[in-house]
DNA sequence: AAAGCCTACAACCGCTCCATG
DNA sequence: ACATGGAGCGGTTGTAGGCTT
């Protein structure tokens, strides 16, 4: 199949946005959605392909995402996801609200994967991974079953207050393992967040469906992963993620 | 002060996937 | 079943700004 040019038409620029390009773009965008990429810069007035205008929305102008450096706990949640999932992104970034696929591929390379070649020995990624569960709470999440155990590491807790729970023998495949420690969020992810938040339960996060109440977390809006780190550690810890 | 190097990150390229006719 | 086009994805590049010498 004979590949259409994309910015090489006439006329189309390439390069970095400018501010006016982006109020254009975001103006269009928040007046009349994007059905059509292509057509959009035609119809918005921008000398662009539709492919750049994507990109340009979907990394950087887009209300959702969130600026700014990464924390200690996103570093740590996009090592551990990379361990599982490899370079699939996209696929990381829906498991970390606000942050795009770019975003987390360039902090990869940039910063992650020196970071890991440092710690290469350390115990940061743990091998092999066994899975705990504390508490043997009944009704914990829902009936999923593991490869092996589950282990919630608390850094408030010593190791003797982790009970160790061994599960059935069934296989969990993968992605209901990494779906149940980081479930993918979508735009509505804050909106839940905050009408569950209220019932005092929280969908979409198994791992923490036990957790009553949010106790000591007193933000109007939770910070991506320092919400879920707290998440994490009020439900007992982080929790080291099985290899697969 | 300036040249060279390094880092971070925005943006592009080319491929694949998927929906549609 | 196949061709086509739009969208998404991962790899790569370009470049601005900071740092070092």
């Amino acid at each position: 199949m004979v590949r259409a040019p994309c910015c090489e038409k006439m006329g189309l620029k390439k390069g970095p946005w400018t501010p006016e390009e982006d109020r254009i773009l975001t103006n269009y965008i928040n007046l009349y959605g994007h059905g059509n990429w292509r057509a959009l810069p035609k119809q918005a007035g921008l000398l662009r392909c539709g492919k750049s205008c994507r990109l340009r929305w979907t990394n950087y102008l887009r209300p959702d995402i969130k600026r700014g450096n990464f924390s200690r706990e996103e570093e740590d949640a996009i090592i551990q996801l990379h361990e599982m999932l490899g370079n699939r992104w996209s696929a990381i970034a829906a498991r970390l609200p606000g942050r795009t696929d770019n975003e987390i591929k360039n902090v990869w390379h940039t910063h992650l994967k020196k970071r890991l070649n440092q710690n290469q020995a350390s115990t940061l990624v743990t091998k092999p991974l066994k899975i705990q569960r504390d508490h043997g709470q009944e009704n914990y999440v829902n009936p999923v079953t593991y490869p092996d155990t589950v282990k919630l590491e608390s850094p408030q807790h010593s190791s003797s207050d982790i009970s160790t729970v061994t599960t059935t023998t069934t296989t969990m495949e993968a992605d209901d393992a990494l779906d149940n420690y980081f479930p993918e969020v979508d735009e509505n992810f804050w909106s839940d967040i905050f009408s569950d938040h209220n019932s005092g339960v929280i969908s979409g996060f198994p791992a923490a469906a036990h957790v009553e109440n949010i106790h000591g977390y007193n933000s109007s809006k939770p910070d991506g992963m320092d919400f879920w780190y707290h998440l994490f550690t009020t439900a007992g810890g982080l929790p080291v993620l099985p290899e697969f």
